[in-house]
RNA sequence: GAAUCCGUAGUUCAGUUGGUAGAACGUUGCAUUCACAUUGCAAAGGUCACAGGUUCGAGUCCUGUCGGAUUCACCA
């Protein structure tokens, strides 16, 4: 053995071995105990970044089941990330001076697959560095063909079970470029406007009231008026009328507490079909919506005497309309933040437009059901709380995206609406397969919704689809899988949805057990991002100290759920430990009985060696590591891996080798067979307990004792 | 604005139903023909954020204040 243990030596040679011996691969074994890990599946856009190590915690319980004797599983698989990847693959597209509308839809979306396809290949390269003891073999993908079919067939069970409806909802429309963007492709910039002033007549006549706009012309599709229910200047108006200066609707003041009483003048006016804050107001408070501009940036009809006008040329006719009948007060100049198409720059109008939407309430009751009653358990236990919270407070989902890059909804619009049925269901109908005629009234004249699904959707399914498409077999084996974990930060987005969609396509949990970990941060306490300029690459980590290193140091001194610390120190740390392991094992097999040590120390003169009595000190060290072992199986089992870690390495280098090593050491160079013996099977028993957090280097420390071929992964107890 | 978490040694953090304050790194001193200097031995270092309360006893439980972080909402 080398005086220093060298991960570049190891890590890729072993990562191979284990590939090459199958150990990860997804078998039955009816005999044993199933415990199953679907790895949250990385989007297939990116490098690894910290996010991704940290799903260490898996392949810690993965190698600890797999030890243990049971029948482990960790599913492999990667993303789509819909609107994420369509945005990074548009940057790509961008250097080339080229944007997703010089394409069709079936060549952009060809385009993105093959971007994705390269990538998915890296990153399982780089999981692989990490040590991940996962599936390969067997990966999944959201655009799997068999994959596409159940996440069809979910949502039309969804729309049977009347679980789905059409609803307009608030989008981000560019009029320029005639399409919607998602919240990532509008950027906010500040702009110097004007804040008119206006009067709306109380209908009773006892005077008026004034609200303040950067908005005038949405004057026409105003429904109502609000103020903070606080507000003394305003209590005793809520709930009556104004009417609406130059259209005449009578519409009501109501109190909402979203309504800042500091700006302009604590009265705002609500257009719900033209801003977001209004729309979310409005349905609060039951308010219709009124749209008044269209799609093509001109009033609408509903917009009465300025219909067909342009959006600039309504404002100024109806600042001068209002002007002329004494109804604006005031012009003041004003500074808002508005939002602005990434593509041609021009202003972002939002406008309603009609999507599916999962009425949420009926899942989420039977999601709450399912985690007080303890079907489903969450570590750390705070997170219970917060996270039946989130299911009481979720809002019914809208599901269509206006992208390409995603599952494309099969739902479709007959055009004929010949019958009754065909009518009531507004046109559309559902069909996994693509269908010939409308399947209703049987016209053939319908076509498909151009809308994506929601990534969340999908992997909202993830659990039983990536089990299901491993066939039957494997789906009643490893379903409901043993523990989801993940980072506390996606519990509504995704955790909650999996619960939900798992429950109700599948009649069971999606997993027993929900284990949530923290954000890595800096030293400052800071969270890591590229702005911030203080993130850690995890590859070059690997580099310079090894997986083994990265692994241990994203573990030690952590406790279960909070938040992690990474620095150079915490690392240089581990590395020492690593070191230490090695020259523990080192010391031990040079002094194996038949091996010649020529460095036996003499006695030094005039000092009389006491003869040990070594049983009494082996006997004492295996009652320690007695309960090292105890405790081990008890923190392990209760998700308690930084203390099992840190216990570990106290065991092993302040009891184990600085204080019965340094004690026995004569005894050992001497070539005391029982000593020899009882410190090796010790020390390989530390080195089995401690694989899970430093795979690499044990197995490496393993071979050398037992042979090249041998593996803890397999070893015979 | 709401919810949650956190505040313990110079630094990063443990502290398991309340019972004498712990580790790692750093610092200081000592040790080298020794498996390991990526080492060993030893030492110094804490009003447990602050103020009340419960208790025989509080780092731990309760209330409030201050400071930090995250998530959600919002910026008309």
């Amino acid at each position: 053995m080398d005086s220093k243990y060298t991960h570049a030596q190891y890590e890729q040679k072993l990562s191979a071995f284990w590939e090459q011996k199958g150990f990860f691969k997804g078998v039955i074994e009816k005999d044993k105990k199933p415990f199953c890990i679907v790895l949250p599946p990385p989007n297939a856009n990116a490098d690894l970044h910290l996010g991704h190590a940290m799903m260490v915690y898996e392949d810690i319980m993965i190698r600890y089941h797999k030890i243990q004797g049971d029948n482990t599983l960790w599913v492999y698989g990667t993303d789509h990330a819909g609107i994420e990847t369509q945005f990074v693959f548009e940057k790509h597209l961008k250097k080339e001076g080229k944007s997703r509308f010089d394409f069709e839809r079936s060549v952009l979306f060809q385009m993105i697959f093959d971007f994705v396809s390269k990538n998915k290949n890296i990153m399982q390269e780089q999981l692989q560095k990490l040590g991940f003891g996962l599936d390969y073999g067997n990966p999944k993908f959201p655009m799997d063909e068999n994959i596409v079919k159940i996440v069809h067939s979910t949502f039309k069970k969804l729309f049977d079970d009347g679980l789905t409806y059409r609803a307009k909802k608030l989008v981000n429309y560019c009029i320029s470029c005639g399409t919607s963007f998602s919240d990532l492709e509008v950027n906010y910039e500040e702009k110097e406007g004007l804040l008119w002033y206006i009067s709306y007549p109380l209908r009773d006549g006892n005077g008026s009231i004034t609200v303040a706009t950067t908005r005038p012309e949405t004057l026409l599709g105003d429904t109502g008026i609000a103020v903070h229910p606080k507000d003394k200047r305003y209590k005793k108006l809520i709930g009556s009328y104004v009417i609406l200066p130059l259209i005449g609707r009578e519409i009501q003041i109501v109190a909402d507490e979203s309504v800042d009483p500091k700006f302009g003048t604590g009265a705002v006016k609500v257009t719900p079909a033209h801003d977001h804050t209004d729309w979310e107001t409005g349905k609060k408070h039951g308010l219709m919506s009124i749209q008044v501009i269209g799609t093509d940036g001109k009033m609408t009809t509903e917009a009465g005497q300025y219909a067909g006008l342009t959006i600039s040329k309504a404002r100024e006719a109806i600042v001068a309309s209002l002007k002329e009948k004494n109804l604006l007060v005031e012009e003041k100049p004003y500074t808002n933040r508005v939002g602005k198409c990434y593509r041609c720059k021009r202003l972002i109008e939002p406008l309603p437009k009609e999507q599916w939407f999962i009425s949420i309430k009926p899942l989420a009751e039977r999601a709450i059901d399912s985690v007080k009653k303890g079907e489903v358990q969450v570590f750390p236990k705070r997170f219970k709380k917060e996270l039946i919270r989130i299911l009481d407070n979720f809002i019914d989902w809208n599901i269509s995206r206006q992208i390409v890059w995603g599952i494309r909804i099969p739902a479709y619009k007959c055009d004929a609406m010949k019958n009754d049925v065909c009518r009531s269901a507004n046109g559309w109908f559902v069909s996994t397969t693509p269908p010939t005629n409308c399947s209703h009234c049987g016209s053939e004249s319908f076509k498909q919704d151009d809308d994506t699904f929601d990534t969340w959707f999908s992997s909202g399914q993830w659990p039983f689809v990536t089990l299901m498409t491993s066939g039957n077999e494997m789906y009643n084996h490893f379903y409901p899988t043993t523990v989801m974990e993940t980072g506390h930060d996606i519990l509504r987005a995704w955790v909650a949805r999996m619960l939900m969609l798992g429950l109700h396509i599948t009649g069971k949990v999606p997993f027993k057990t929900i284990f949530l970990h923290g954000l890595v941060r800096d030293k400052h306490g800071q969270k890591m991002s590229k702005s911030k300029g203080n993130v850690v690459n995890p590859l070059e980590v690997i580099n310079i100290f090894g997986a083994d290193v990265l692994r241990a140091s994203l573990m030690f001194e952590t406790k279960e759920g909070s938040d992690v610390v990474l620095t150079d120190e915490k690392m240089i740390g581990m590395r020492n430990f690593g070191n230490k392991l090695w020259n523990i094992g080192r010391f031990i097999f040079m002094n194996r009985p038949g091996t010649i040590n020529e460095n036996v120390p003499q006695p030094i003169k005039g000092q009389v060696s006491v003869p040990k009595d070594t049983t009494k000190i082996l006997a004492k060290l295996e009652k320690e590591f007695e309960s090292v072992k105890k405790n081990y199986m008890k923190n392990m089992d209760g998700y308690k891996f930084g203390q099992v870690l840190g216990d570990l390495h106290a065991f092993t280098w302040h009891r184990f080798a600085d204080i019965y090593i340094e004690e026995l050491k004569g005894e050992l160079k001497k070539g005391d067979e029982q000593v020899q013996t009882s410190l090796e099977k010790m020390y390989l028993e530390c080195i089995v307990l401690l694989h899970p957090f430093i795979p690499f280097e044990t197995e490496a420390i393993w071979q050398v004792f037992k042979g090249e071929n041998e593996s803890i992964l397999n070893r015979k107890v």
